[in-house]
DNA sequence: CGGCACGTTGAGAAAATTCAACTCACGTGG
DNA sequence: CCACGTGAGTTGAATTTTCTCAACGTGCCG
C-alpha cells in the first residue's frame, strides 16, 4: 500500500480517443465543455445568462491508477467528473492511506485545496475517467457575473459538508455491519441517479478501500458482505453485487449472531 | 440526554446586557457589527471596499442550553460566534445525539443548511454566547459586490471540509486514547489562537459529549483522561485541564498498558 | 441536607482486529 | 495451453480494544 508515486502526467486530449461507454452520446468523447454543460453535470439549476456563456473548459483523460492531483500540489483547478470512478485519499505520516470519498459522475473534486492553496488530499482514478478541468479563478469570476452560480457553488459545498457529517455519524455510531450495509445503499442510490441499475453493479474498489472509508479492516468488510449474502439480502461474488433487499440493508443495525460469526447460539438482537 | 426541546426564543438585545468577559472590549457588549467586523472575526483578509461597507448585522444573545437554530427549521441565516461556546449536533431517528463540532469565537454556523434550505443540524449554546446574525441572501449579495469576499467564503467552507476530513481520519484510524489526546491538542490550539491559555483551560462539554464527538463512550473518554494524568501528561480535575506535555499528546498512538487498564504486565507499545 | 447530574473506576461481555491459512481470478511467460 | 505468481477475497481462531453494566465519588443547587 505504498504510494509508488506515479507522476500525474495526465493526457489532455489532442486526438480523438476511443469512444467511451456513454449511451446518450454516441459520438466520440468531447474535448471541451461549456459552463452550461458543467452546471448540468453538477446538477445546478442555471439561469439564462449561463446558457449563453461562451467559456469552454478543457477535458482530461485519466487512466486507472493515475492521479488527477496529488497532495501538496499547488491548488488552481477544480475538477468535475464526467465519467469514471475515483477515490480521494489522504496519506498520513505513517504512509497508510485513508479514503475520503469515492467520487463519480457529477462530483466536484479539489475544493478542499482552496484554503491553503494546496491540495490536502489526492484523487486517484479507479477506472478510466473523463474529467472537466475548471480553473478556480475563472469559476470565481463567473460566479461574480452570474448570481445564481455563486449560490449554487455554495450549495454544493454545503452538500459536501452534510455528506461528511453523515459519514461521521455513520462511523461513530453504527456497527460494522450497519456501516457496510449503508455503504451499499449509498452506492445503489448513486448508481440509480446516474441512470445505471441500482440493484446490480460492480464495486470499483477493493475491500481494503471500503474498509478504510468506513473505518474497518478488510476482513470485517468481507465478513459483513458474506453475512448479508447468507441472510439473503445480497448476492455477492468478488466485485459483483446484487442487492436483493434494499430496505433491510437501509434499516439494518447489526447482524443476527447466527450469521457470519458462528460462535454462540441466541442472544439479543437489539439496537446499540 | 433527551432533547427537552426548549423553544429557541433567543433574546435579541434591546437593553444593555451585563458586560461579558472580553478583555479587549471594556465597553458594554455590542449590538451590531459591520461587514468589516464580521470579516475580522472570521479571519478573512478583507479589501478596501469592504472597509466602508455600511451594512450592519444584528447580534443575538443565547443562553446556556438554548438553541441558535434547530433541525428542520428553514434556512435563512448564517451565524458567526463572537463569544461563548457551543455544540452542533444532529439528532438521529433513535433520539440520541451525535456531536458534529464545538464551535467557538470566529466560527461560522449554519452553512450546512443551504443545500436543502433547512438546517440539518442544530447549534446549542454551552455557555452564554454572543452571536452575529448574517442573513445568507445579504451575504451572497455582498459577495457579488466584493470579489475577495466571495473567495474568502469559499475558503472558509474549504477549511471546514478539511476539518471534517481530519475528523474522519481521526475517528477511523486512531485508538481511543489517541483520539482523546488529539482532541485536547485541538482545543489547546484553538484556545491559544483566541488569546487564552493553551495549557490551562476548562472543558465546556461533558465526557458524554466528547465521546460522541470522537465516537467513544463517556467511560472510555474518562479512562483516557485518567490515563494521561497517571502518565503525567496532563492534570485533570473534572472540567479543569492543564496540559503538561503537549508533544506527547500530539504524538501518542496508544496508552502503555500499565496505565488505566490494570490487567496485564508488559506488552509491545508499538504503533497500530 | 438531600437530590441530581456528572465523573470515575472496576469487571465482564461483546465487537472488531490481528494473524494465518486457504481460495479464486487473472495475466504472463515457458 | 497450462503452470505459476500475484493481488484480492474469504474464513477461522485467538487476541485486543472498547463497550456495557454497575457501583461509587463529587460538586452544585434548591
Amino acid at each position: 500500500m505504498f504510494s509508488t508515486s506515479i507522476p500525474a502526467k495526465n493526457v489532455v486530449y489532442n486526438i480523438t480517443p476511443p469512444a467511451s461507454a456513454r449511451s446518450a452520446d454516441p459520438h466520440a468523447r468531447k474535448l471541451w465543455s461549456s459552463l452550461k454543460d458543467v452546471c448540468k453535470l453538477l446538477g445546478i439549476a442555471f439561469g439564462a445568462s449561463v446558457e449563453h456563456e461562451p467559456v469552454q473548459f478543457q477535458h482530461m483523460a485519466v487512466q486507472t491508477g493515475q492521479r488527477v492531483y496529488t497532495m501538496g500540489q499547488p491548488f488552481d483547478m477544480l475538477y468535475v467528473v464526467r465519467s469514471g470512478f475515483l477515490k480521494t485519499v489522504v496519506i498520513d505520516d505513517g504512509g497508510s492511506e485513508q479514503i475520503l470519498n469515492f467520487p463519480m459522475k457529477g462530483n466536484l473534486l479539489g475544493i478542499d485545496g482552496l484554503h491553503n492553496k494546496r491540495y490536502p488530499s489526492e484523487a486517484v482514478a479507479l477506472s478510466t475517467c473523463d474529467i472537466v478541468c475548471v480553473p478556480f479563478k475563472q469559476l470565481a469570476a463567473l460566479g461574480q457575473q452570474h448570481p445564481g452560480l455563486e449560490t449554487a457553488i455554495y450549495s454544493i459545498l454545503s452538500q459536501e459538508l452534510m455528506h461528511e457529517h453523515s459519514m461521521l455519524n455513520t462511523i461513530s455510531s453504527l456497527s460494522a455491519e450497519a456501516r457496510v450495509a449503508r455503504f451499499l445503499v449509498w452506492l445503489s442510490n448513486r448508481y440509480m441517479k446516474m441512470g445505471y441499475s441500482g440493484t446490480q453493479f460492480n464495486l470499483r474498489m477493493t475491500r481494503q478501500e471500503i474498509g478504510s472509508y468506513l473505518g474497518l479492516t478488510l476482513e470485517t468488510v468481507s465478513r459483513a458482505l458474506s453475512g448479508f449474502k447468507q441472510m439473503g439480502l445480497i448476492e455477492v461474488n468478488q466485485r459483483a453485487i446484487e442487492i436483493k433487499d434494499l430496505y433491510a440493508l437501509q434499516t439494518l443495525r447489526r447482524l443476527p449472531p447466527a450469521y457470519g460469526n458462528p460462535r454462540r447460539a441466541v442472544t439479543k438482537t437489539l439496537a446499540r
